[in-house]
DNA sequence: TATAAAATGAGCAAATATGCTTATAAAATA
DNA sequence: TATTTTATAAGCATATTTGCTCATTTTATA
């Protein structure tokens, strides 16, 4: 990372991985258990804490029950 | 990952990746030196032996000049 | 306000991503 | 065919992701 910095990055899609989760109407434990994520990894994920694989975000993204490209568009 | 095997998704993921790659014409080490993201890694990704994280994901997007969007779209 | 639900925080172990290096192999081109 | 470019392979060290658990805090609701 260059321009950005990784850490700032990760804030943002923190931000917006919760905004979709709210949208679809999940707690925190409602999409671990969904998607088969640990709790603890969605609450780091959403606070910029974690940097997720992206296997992760494909579990989420199934989850939640949006479109692959949904999940990356921040 | 309960309906596909995460294996089965990286290697579907790296091909993709190898699309987009050869489609902005970069070889691996083209894109390595653009993106920061070593071609070990590179190539362990497009075969599928990695599961990259967010972060090496968007600098790869950046270093292909495409959109968010399409990188993720497999 | 009191209770319940949701989210954070911290610490641990195990697995794995990443970068580096060197050696080979495969593919493209002169 | 010979040369060069591109890609694979393997091994190592380091950093980080992931899942787990328990305690605490914050937020929502009765």
């Amino acid at each position: 990372m260059d321009f950005d910095k990784e850490e700032e990055l990760l804030k943002a899609y923190g931000k917006h991985l919760r905004i979709l989760r709210h949208k679809n109407d999940f707690s925190q434990e409602g999409l671990a258990l969904a998607s088969g994520v640990a709790i603890s990894s969605i609450s780091r994920i959403e606070r910029g804490q974690l940097n997720p694989t992206l296997t992760t975000l494909i579990k989420i993204q199934r989850a939640l029950g949006i479109d692959q490209r949904e999940i990356i568009d921040f």
